[in-house]
DNA sequence: TGCTCTTAAAGTCATTCTGACTGTAAGATA
DNA sequence: TATCTTACAGTCAGAATGACTTTAAGAGCA
């Protein structure tokens, strides 16, 4: 006899993508829900967490059975279990789910596996999702773009080398503002977690920009205490 | 015929108490093991999720259970699910624990139920704990001391009416260090999330300060989106 | 009564941070 | 050569911050 809620992992991916316009804009990976409840609306990729399987190999999982994709970021959002997720369901279908958020590149992404149920959404205009998965995506959103100031967070949709403009390019999308290039550029040049490389990007229409990148050595306490022991992002190769 | 690993919920119980020189410092709550593993050994307090009950309920019943006090403040904090986290143990005995933090006032917390097994522990001086609750504890720590910048947290360890040295023994007693008098009004009457009653506390030996309450239309945007779904409310924006 | 002790509360000052903005540099393109 | 575009450096005013000073309002005591 089962008394307990069941335990499953979730995971919202998030991505850049270039509109019709060309500029990028902030977009996650959805699935459509092929039984009930929900059927036929979209959800976040999940299932349920496998007895020796740590809880964000399990996110990561689910990352690459959904887009084929490993993760340039990986971190816990949050845990829901409210008694009402499923509506109408009774004690015994309750799921507790165990929520992660991904980055991953976009050049990548652009590679990622896309089929009838599985698709790319523009995170600032979603439908009525499955489950209590707006509201999961609402806080998503929220961490991501809160996380984006203190953090080196811009790193995962990015490669290792890049513009500073390609890197505002990336807060404007995150924050859906524009940014002032010149503050932005003080910005980072002072909290000092990029390096100029010395090289510069050729064949622009324009005066060629300076390529950076992210100096590894500089200690940004993004989890606290947690920050490698949840999420071994260097050990998992 | 049960594949999933089991879930519990563990609650990190914080309030002020007096040291031996009469000023403020955090202090949690902790119960003694009676089983293996680590009988005998120190630990948060937890159980078991019910299978009709909700995750914060859970956690405010662990504390109820222990403390016999009700939540101030209740957040979740993370879910912790390594494998290791009991070691020496198979899969089967796999726990993945929900955790919250709450906060309790300190004048309650004077009136709360101890016992052998039961206790309160400066937090800043912890010794070996059972299963990974240091980590657990450090990172408690953490989140409670980032957030209080941002917040209106304080609040949770005080009553409705406070004076500002009040509000700052508060402040310095979490974050472990003095903060300038003067500095720290001007900062508090500038974010606006308190007001003057009007009233004075009187009986001091010196000038009488003026007694200051939260203002509850403020909306600190604490948690984002889920700033109240995380009690009861199912609010969609 | 007057003196001292203590904290409240207001204010000063220099530094840093921030947002808005200007000016010049270095390419490509027409 | 003229023009377009972005890179990059720099200015300026206002806000925020940390260290500090001054005055106010009580209690306690000689």
């Amino acid at each position: 006899m089962n008394e307990a809620p069941a335990l499953a992992v979730s995971t919202v991916i998030f991505t850049l993508r270039p509109d019709s316009q060309g500029s990028m804009k902030l977009a996650l990976a959805l699935v459509r829900r092929i039984r009930k409840p929900f059927e036929g609306l979209w959800a976040l990729p999940g299932g349920p967490l496998a007895l020796n399987e740590d809880l964000a190999d399990a996110a990561a999982r689910n990352l690459r059975e959904t887009t084929g994709l490993q993760p340039r970021y990986l971190e816990q959002l949050y845990a829901f279990g409210s008694l009402d997720r499923s509506p109408g369901s009774n004690d015994k279908d309750r799921v507790v789910s165990i929520v992660y958020w991904a980055l991953v590149g976009s050049d990548e992404a652009a590679a990622a596996i896309e089929s009838e149920n599985v698709s790319w959404f523009w995170a600032d205009d979603l439908e009525k999702l499955a489950f209590d998965h707006n509201l999961i995506l609402d806080y998503a959103l929220w961490r991501l773009r809160n996380k984006l100031e203190y953090s080196r967070l811009a790193h995962g949709f990015l490669g290792e080398r890049f513009t500073l403009a390609q890197l505002r390019e990336v807060y404007e999308a995150v924050l859906g503002r524009e940014l002032d290039p010149g503050n932005f550029r003080r910005m980072v040049e002072a909290n000092g977690s990029v390096l100029a490389t010395g090289e510069r990007l050729e064949g622009t229409r324009h005066r060629p920009p300076q390529l950076y990148r992210y100096d590894a050595s500089i200690d940004l306490t993004d989890l606290g205490p947690l920050k490698s022991s949840n999420t071994k992002q260097e050990k998992k190769k």
